[in-house]
DNA sequence: GCTTGACCTTGCCACGATGGCAAGGTCGAT
DNA sequence: ATCGACCTTGCCATCGTGGCAAGGTCAAGC
């Protein structure tokens, strides 16, 4: 298999394909006469693990930990359990940041007319002071 | 004042307000006869505004309407409330993929043991199929 | 056989926002 | 004069993905 069909039976790019080969992701694999990256089902697999746990949000680094796992039949399901926490401990912080973002953004513009006259607390929120507090008076 | 001091009292870093300036989003302006960047409390202010709009998830570019918006007195409150309204629509839409990664993955660690044995709920889920729908035979 | 189009190869550049480092100039105080 | 804190420019790194370019390959059709 040529890997645009691997792209294709495994929803990942051939760019990324060639992507996660170069930082050593998965292995370098077989080459055919002219050169061309050949793929078992087995790839394929293994791309779709690797495409699953990047639609979750793991970082690549975090999915060669979970390939090692996975492909250790040794491993403990703790070790598992522990990055998917870790991971979602990050993605909830990432949810909170975007919320009180969004939050604080809404309350702003809940405030604003939105009609044809200029005044507007979105802007006058913006421009408020905020920024200045490296020093706090020692308090 | 000096590029440390605006730093200082802006909150935006000396490395972003060198940024800001190379791509255009604030202007060259004034420098001491040894090269060193002036900033006037007007600078500064600007800059703070710059600060706020990133800490609610603005891109630059984004920013750059907003400035253009806040310097024109003759702006419409509709025009900031539309692109407030359009970076709400885009945090919500982010939060939303990251709640959906979040739940998805929760899911899967509700099933794992979390114990020293190797099955393992969470790298089923990751290896199940998933990938290859490319072509969903024309259903 | 030759052409054509689809595919493959490598390699470089881009995004977005930020940090870091390096080599050199400047300023103020001792 | 010297030292430390500051400034300058410029390049590299992040992270994951896409795009483009220039060239090689392969299969199908004429």
């Amino acid at each position: 298999m040529n890997i645009g069909q691997a792209a294709d039976h495994s929803g990942v790019s051939a760019k990324m394909i060639r992507h996660y080969e170069s930082i050593g992701l998965i292995q370098p694999g077989q080459r055919s006469a002219a050169g061309y990256r050949q793929y078992s089902e087995r790839d394929v697999h293994l791309l779709r693990f690797i495409g699953q746990a990047r639609k979750l949000g793991f970082p690549l680094e975090q999915i060669r930990l979970l390939l090692s796992l996975w492909q250790d039949s040794q491993r403990s399901s703790a070790d598992v359990k522990q990055l998917a926490a870790a991971h979602i401990a990050e993605l909830d912080q990432r949810i909170r940041e975007l919320s009180a973002m969004r939050d604080a953004l809404s309350t702003l513009a809940a405030g604003c007319a939105g009609d044809a006259r200029p005044d507007c607390p979105i802007l006058q929120g913006l421009a408020q002071q905020g920024g200045h507090c490296a020093h706090p008076a020692r308090a």
